[in-house]
DNA sequence: AGTAGAATGAGAATGGTTATCATTCTAGAA
DNA sequence: TTCTAGAATGATAACCATTCTCATTCTACT
């Protein structure tokens, strides 16, 4: 990884290969999916990822399972993930764009994407046929909204 | 952790600590925090804050470096994180309440929290002194091998 | 062609998190 | 109060994605 360089063919490849999905990819997956195109070894995915990342080419965020998850830059999908079963909803609607762009020609920092999630249990979670966690009682401290 | 039960002394505690503190602390920190309050296993400390995520009394997001970093559901603190260094700075606006609210009352997920994070090259990362990666040459896509 | 610096591969090492399992605690029953 | 089933806890081993190490190969430039 170094400055003012073109990429190397390794990650060329991996970025190619990131701009054909229709959803964020791990490094182990995409070092499964290069076996077919170019292969190369796992540390070198990750380091392509690193390089890549850092020229803002390409984004990730992280699963509730601590696994990265990377895609093109020019994906700008959000997600409704489940705490309980981890299932991802994509969103449709990304409001934030207009800030990114606020903090960008506010000068001082350069944006390269940024990551949305929300949260929760999903329907079948929420409302299990067989009762699940979901109220808990706080007595003292300031929360006190049990009820779900 | 269960159904419609109340918190145990534990998991109390943990919540307590947590809605002390004014920025996010990782799972380990607090594990050595609660020391000095309410000592407990290191793995009863993942296991209350997995308890008080899915109750919605808790949230949390991942560093760059993989580390989950806990705090009250009260905190609305978004980020902007340098991908180079790995500095994180607070934004003081969240623009996001309004869609969370939406999808709350499109029904069929309740949200119980989300991230908003962006990425990008802090100042000093973007202009060093010393030249550093910053600019690439990308050549559309695919070009695995040609010239170089 | 010759050389310095960068990239690469293979596998070891790292470290946060989770699983295991024997023990202790808790809440309700008798 | 005592008894008991189910839950919580602690200590530690196991996991596993990611990073590090280092010898080797490539690349760009002279």
């Amino acid at each position: 990884m170094h400055p003012d360089r073109r990429l190397t063919r390794n990650q060329d490849a991996v970025l190619a290969v990131l701009q054909e999905q229709r959803s964020p990819l791990s490094a182990q997956a995409l070092y499964r999916l290069m076996r077919d195109r170019q292969p190369m070894g796992l540390a070198t995915v990750y380091r392509a990822l690193d390089v890549l990342k850092l020229n803002g080419l390409v984004q990730h965020r992280v699963s509730l399972e601590g696994e990265s998850l990377y895609s093109s830059i020019h994906q700008d999908l959000h997600y409704l993930t489940c705490l309980h079963c981890g299932q991802s909803f994509v969103l449709d609607h990304c409001p934030v764009e207009r800030l990114e762009d606020q903090i960008q020609t506010s000068g001082s920092f350069k944006v390269y994407y940024h990551t949305l999630e929300f949260f929760g249990l999903c329907e079948p979670c929420a409302h299990p046929a067989a009762p699940t966690p979901s109220t808990v009682h706080v007595d003292d401290e300031s929360t006190a909204d049990g009820e779900v």
